[in-house]
RNA sequence: GGGCGCAUAGCUCAGGGGUAGAGCGCUACCUUGACAUGGUAGAGGUCCGUGGUUCGAAACCACGUGCGCCCA
């Protein structure tokens, strides 16, 4: 006998650990392959919600198509996730008060974080465990393999990767301006910077022309009135970083702006730094500027500065580095008055500068080096007002960038690093979208692809970490580069190349950097490669590339990648260049996006707001199924999931139903029977409920089918609640309890068939309960290994369909006159069919029992006219007459027919008006215009019963 | 500035050229033999506004208003 409720706290873990043991997250089988990669979780992460709803819906998919007899692989792991990983490591060693990271040296380290990973990286695996998630742990990888050695095939993947590119070109080393983080001195992704508006100031600095020389500004208003003219010595430039004036190389205007125009190509001077030597940059014209924002001139600092990288690029302008790693003033080089005068010379040069030796210039003044580029910027501002060039400071809002693990501001930094060149690689995987190899779930995600696609720059792959796949790449004694998978083969590489420039061997044996052999030849790059360079590979490399495994050929290109649209730019774009450039083929023929979870407010969850929901919480409180179908039930395509505990409340109460309409089945005997045919069903009851089961198998198929998640745990859950457990078991109730066997028996199999049905199509939704279920009615295979059941065109019954209709309709129809005539509950009263036709007699008499049960009826009985004093409904074209007069109030019941009379008034109405539009009847399509007629007359013969009912009231 | 999206019941949201839906909440009644984590019944809507397309618009289109997100 089942308890009164499902202990998912206890279930749930044997559940989950049967399932894994049995082998059935393997694939398996002769069926068609159907591969998901999971989108692998930072190795350091907790489940959150968003992890939560992701890998939920992945394992609907794989749980449904594993019974559909698919081979599913759901390939688990986790990335290694460079900074953060390093960051946890360390955060640890500082708690222990272990030496720092810098003491211990690079390979000590190193071997510290391998040893977290090894005890407690990868909790996440855990959690998802505790979701239920299907994965095939067996397969579990990791982004750097199981101990980060060259052998290992996840580390020879990405090397491969490298070294291939390396040879075709598309990875480069170069000097650009990249994301820097000073507080972890490394270099940062576009996607780990977050833009934050914060309060901030813009100042107003006069910039003086060179030489004293004068010139007249004119501003004039929009319809070009002059509403200001006078002399000026100087140009107003407006800032948010003057610290960064120290590197400027220009001052740019646009074009079309006439202010200017009589100063464009003259020079002007920054004003900091000791006068003497203040550098003079040219005033150059340029579209960046908008003529109505701030003074319409802009500073270019190319070394500091996105936007002025690119007006510095397009004008061979210097790009100066102001600061160290550390976002400190620069405090290395020549005195200043050397350094600037270098600049100058270099200025004065022309062409296009070299960017090394521009590096080696130091142009920050002697007092400030060293400063903390704040503290740089105060003095800076302290300085140039004690001089009278400030013109105003104003408060703004400005939008900072600001490192989302580190916290700091970002620091635009000139560096060198290796790039990837995305934009070549990028082509043939917009292709791969334009000509539908892959499609988007929802299509319109399509547009955000291409928009980053279409615009994507170089790939910064390098980061100035010890954690990650370490570059391989060696340099030689004369600084050249050698990029091979190994030590072995890139020294093969700087031997040849040095014997073909005719050193000897012996001589290249001299080369070694120290005295003795054993020193290497070669230095390795310092760097390591960034997380998603190996991430970007998961569809493959976690299958066996580069060798060709079995896996890979049946698994490749895998069939869905499911993931948040905040993540398009991290997972899709990378896994699809390097699947499609590595594998000749997509990595996967479908991407489906899905919602974000936000709290009940539509608030994005986060700490600092205090609003996160931990999923592992509500597991525990309400069970892993609840919040599954919680999530299911609301991941509407294109829409936010917005997460309200009561909803998560309600889907257990959903499951708690459930678990007590089975153990009803199992009190009365419902056990699944194999000599059950359900097309052989005789009794009208069982042949609906075969029929509806039947249509719902259709709709949780054809939904899940679209990724219509919602849609399908809408179909199921109505189906149960609503069909399963309001109707069929209240109708079985008479049968079962009853005096006829046969249809006893009849009955009980098709219950329990359909209650089958029930826990396979709500499997893929509530995993634990439903197997539990399928477990506690026989001895036999799991739940998760059986068969789908898929549509059955033999299984509808349309008649049967319509008779159980019209029943439940009766009697909702009479329970409804009751509650509104406040007959008691507990008051059984007869029922008088009045106008029914023969066919209604043989309904009635063939459901007298539940007729009488749930309408609460003492007799049912068939006449001509309806008695009076009887309260009278009209169903399906009779009336059912309720002699009620001990408890009828006429004035309540005049009321509720005259308002029933006026609702269907109105419809007749609103009917006619349509009918009596000669476009309509003309344009409208025949079975429209038929459909219209039917409701009309049926609305009218609902009125002449109703206009009878209320005459025989008048009588009394 | 560019892009995407949203506006439907008190709340959270489905839907979708012809007949307005769900869950939660609310109200009344019910401890009836699976379930009070329940049952029965009910109230509640100018489907944001304005135009257009159409025989017909809440739905399609345009514009407007308000809100959200992403990118610059």
């Amino acid at each position: 006998m089942l308890d009164k409720n499902f202990d998912f706290q206890s279930a749930e873990a044997r559940l989950y650990e049967a399932w894994e043991r049995s082998g059935a997250f393997k694939p398996s089988g002769e069926g068609e392959p159907f591969t998901i990669v999971i989108p692998p979780p930072n190795v350091t992460g907790s489940l959150h919600m968003g992890h939560a709803l992701n890998n939920t819906l992945q394992d609907i998919l794989c749980r449904f198509e594993r019974m559909r007899g698919k081979s599913v692989l759901w390939q688990p792991g986790t990335d290694h996730a460079g900074i953060a990983t390093q960051m946890v490591v360390e955060r640890q060693m500082m708690e222990r008060q272990e030496p720092k990271r810098t003491d211990i040296g690079r390979e000590a380290f190193v071997e510290k974080v391998w040893k977290w990973r090894h005890e407690s990286g990868g909790a996440i695996i855990n959690q998802l465990k505790r979701l239920g998630a299907s994965c095939d742990w067996s397969r579990e990888r990791f982004t750097m393999g199981e101990d980060g050695s060259s052998d290992d095939q996840m580390v020879k993947a990405v090397m491969k990767v490298f070294v291939d590119l390396y040879n075709e070109g598309l990875i480069y080393r170069d000097k650009r301006l990249v994301n820097w983080d000073p507080k972890f001195e490394t270099a940062i992704s576009d996607l780990e910077v977050e833009n934050r508006e914060v309060d901030g100031h813009m100042w107003h600095f006069k910039y003086p022309l060179a030489g004293g020389e004068t010139y007249e500004y004119v501003e004039k208003d929009e319809d070009g009135n002059v509403v200001l003219r006078e002399t000026r010595d100087y140009i107003s430039i407006a800032t948010t970083r003057p610290e960064t004036m120290l590197g400027d190389g220009a001052v740019a205007v646009h074009p079309s702006d006439e202010r200017y125009a009589p100063i464009v190509g003259k020079l002007c001077e920054i004003p900091v730094g000791p006068k003497e030597h203040r550098r003079l940059i040219p005033i150059i014209t340029d579209d960046y500027p908008d003529p109505d924002f701030g003074s319409g001139a802009v500073k270019i600092t190319g070394g500091h500065d996105f936007n002025d990288y690119q007006v510095a690029k397009r004008h061979n302008i210097p790009m100066y580095r102001l600061m160290d790693m550390k976002g400190a003033m620069r405090d290395d080089g020549a005195p200043y008055a050397e350094e600037a005068a270098k600049a100058q010379k270099l200025v004065k040069k022309g062409g296009e500068p070299d960017a090394s030796y521009v590096d080696g210039i130091n142009l920050v003044p002697d007092e400030y080096r060293g400063l903390d580029r704040f503290e740089a910027r105060k003095r800076v501002i302290a300085d140039i007002d004690a001089e009278g060039l400030m013109i105003e400071v104003e408060d703004k809002k400005i939008m900072q960038p600001f490192g989302d693990r580190s916290g700091v501001v970002i620091e635009p930094m000139l560096t060198d690093q290796w790039y990837v060149d995305a934009k070549t690689l990028a082509k043939p995987a917009i292709e791969a979208v334009e000509t539908g190899k892959t499609k988007f779930v929802p299509e319109n995600w399509t547009k955000t692809y291409y928009q980053w696609m279409n615009n994507i720059e170089p790939w910064c792959v390098s980061r100035q970490l010890w954690w990650g796949h370490r570059i391989p790449a060696w340099y030689g004694p004369d600084g050249h580069c050698y990029v091979a998978e190994s030590e072995e083969e890139a020294t093969k590489l700087a031997i040849a190349k040095y014997t073909q420039e005719g050193y000897s061997l012996e001589e290249i044996n001299d080369m070694r950097r120290h005295e003795h052999d054993a020193a290497p030849l070669l230095v390795q790059d310092e760097d390591v490669l960034d997380t998603w360079f190996s991430s970007a590979l998961w569809p493959f490399s976690t299958l066996g590339w580069p060798e060709k495994t079995d896996e890979l050929k049946k698994h490749y290109p895998t069939s869905v990648l499911v993931t948040a649209f905040d993540i398009i730019f991290f997972w899709v774009a990378r896994m699809m260049m390097q699947g499609v450039h590595f594998m000749k083929d997509v990595p996967f023929h479908t991407v489906y996006i899905h919602a974000l979870v936000l709290d009940e407010h539509g608030q994005k969850m986060s700490k600092s707001k205090g609003n996160v929901i931990d999923p592992l919480v509500l597991i525990d409180k309400y069970g892993a199924d609840a919040l599954r179908f919680t999530l299911a039930a609301q991941a509407a395509q294109g829409r936010n999931v917005r997460l309200a505990e009561s909803r998560v409340e309600g889907y257990r109460n959903f499951s708690t139903k459930l678990w007590n309409a089975a153990r009803f089945c199992e009190m009365n005997e419902c056990k699944p029977d194999a000599n059950f045919d359900p097309k052989k069903a005789t009794l009208t009851l069982n042949q609906w409920i075969v029929h509806e089961a039947n249509q719902c198998a259709a709709d949780v198929t054809r939904e899940i089918e679209a990724y219509r998640f919602n849609d399908a745990a809408g179909a199921i859950y109505k189906f149960i609640w609503n069909v399963f457990c309001d109707w069929h078991l209240e109708l079985a109730k008479p049968i079962l309890m009853g005096e006829d066997e046969a249809a006893k028996a009849e009955t009980r199999a098709a219950t329990a068939w359909a209650l089958d049905r029930i826990l396979q199509l709500l499997h893929p939704f509530m995993p634990f309960v439903t197997e539990e279920l399928w477990g506690a009615f026989a001895k036999r295979d799991a739940l998760m290994t059986s068969r789908w059941p898929s549509f059955d065109d033999a299984l509808k019954n349309g008649a049967a369909a319509s008779e159980m209709n019209w029943v439940i309709g009766l009697i909702s129809e009479v329970r409804s006159v009751r509650q509104e005539m406040n007959v008691p509950v507990a008051a059984k009263i007869p029922l008088i069919f009045v106008g029914g036709s023969v066919d209604d007699a043989a309904k009635l008499k063939r459901h007298d029992d539940v007729l009488k049960r749930l309408a609460r009826l003492s007799e049912i009985s068939t006449a001509d006219e309806a008695p009076k004093g009887a309260v009278q409904v009209v169903h399906a074209g009779a009336v059912a007459a309720l002699p009620v007069a001990d408890f009828i109030d006429i004035a309540a019941e005049k009321a509720r027919l005259v308002k029933e009379k006026d609702k269907t008034e109105k419809e007749v109405a609103g009917i006619d008006k349509k009918l009596a539009n000669k476009n309509f009847v003309d344009k409208a399509p025949k079975e429209v215009v038929e459909e219209q007629h039917v409701r009309r007359a049926n609305y009218v013969e609902q009125l002449e019963k109703i206009d009878a009912a209320l005459a025989r009231l008048a009588d009394l």
